[in-house]
DNA sequence: TTTAGATCAAGAACTATTCTAAATAAGTTC
DNA sequence: GAACTTATTTAGAATAGTTCTTGATCTAAA
């Protein structure tokens, strides 16, 4: 995944990426969102495990990554209530629970077959280009939340 | 609504409101919201109004009555992206969408008999306490957005 | 009227994010 | 490969929305 150097990488990572070069420091902020177990992360959090790798990088550069990748359609924002945007990899539709109980965000796939507007009474004319939808609840399903008494 | 003089409430305007006081701010902050027009304001907007209706207010006081009136249930926050956030009163399950077209936030009702979480494929155990859905799009209802080519 | 606690006002502080300007790197052309 | 052009990166300043702090004021109850 990310080039094991820290030399300048000449023929590599910037191969035209949907108009942009897909440079080092974008394949870094992207291997971190797309390694297992760095779901979900906010831009301080990428930050953080991208330095890791690659030392040198900024946190404006990290934003700009961010952005840019997103833009690309690579990579989506989660936004759960204003707390800072997350970032994950996850480009199937689904929303985002968290969970109050163990402060983790979920994955929640779509039902097979449903579509994520039906249950919406859309006006006539409406086109969604995006949505987000974000729950707040208990997972039930990791040991902290699944011995809770109501349940 | 809005008692009409400045002069401090004996009577009214301290009933008890779940446990807190309804005070001359908190009517205020909330009759701004109901009047007709007034939907999705942001904090400064809310403020911009209240202070039409009670010049000594502060905008720390409408922040705090909004999250006062937010945790008693009687308004409820709106979040597009990471935009500021909005406050409505509308108490029924609604989405948001926002048009990119005439810059507005349509409130989003479900279809008759639908449940919002239905599309969604939840883990068991998992309990949903409270759901957010924003929309991002071109409503289609206004004249600015009715014409368009595509549609 | 006194008292205790809730609420308000003003402004400082905080945080996530964007902007700016200069330095660097990458792709292109010779 | 050297010179050139443009995209990208970096560091830090700036911004916006929101929260926090402190002292003043109000309210309800004794």
């Amino acid at each position: 995944m990310a080039t094991d150097s820290t030399e300048t990488c000449h023929a590599k990572a910037s191969e035209d990426f949907g108009g942009m070069r897909m440079t080092k420091q974008r394949q870094v902020v992207h291997d971190v969102l797309t390694d297992l177990g760095h779901r979900h992360l906010t831009a301080s959090e990428v930050f953080v495990r991208a330095k890791e790798k690659m030392p040198s990088i900024s946190l404006a550069t990290v934003y700009n990554c961010l952005e840019n990748l997103t833009g690309a359609g690579t990579i989506r924002q989660v936004h759960i209530d204003r707390e800072a945007t997350r970032y994950c990899a996850n480009l199937s539709p689904h929303a985002h629970l968290y969970c109050t109980g163990c402060d983790e965000v979920f994955d929640i796939a779509l039902k097979d077959g449903a579509e994520a507007t039906s249950v919406w009474a859309l006006p006539p004319g409406c086109k969604v280009e995006e949505m987000q939808v974000s729950m707040r609840g208990i997972c039930g399903t990791c040991p902290k939340c699944r011995h809770d008494p109501s349940t």
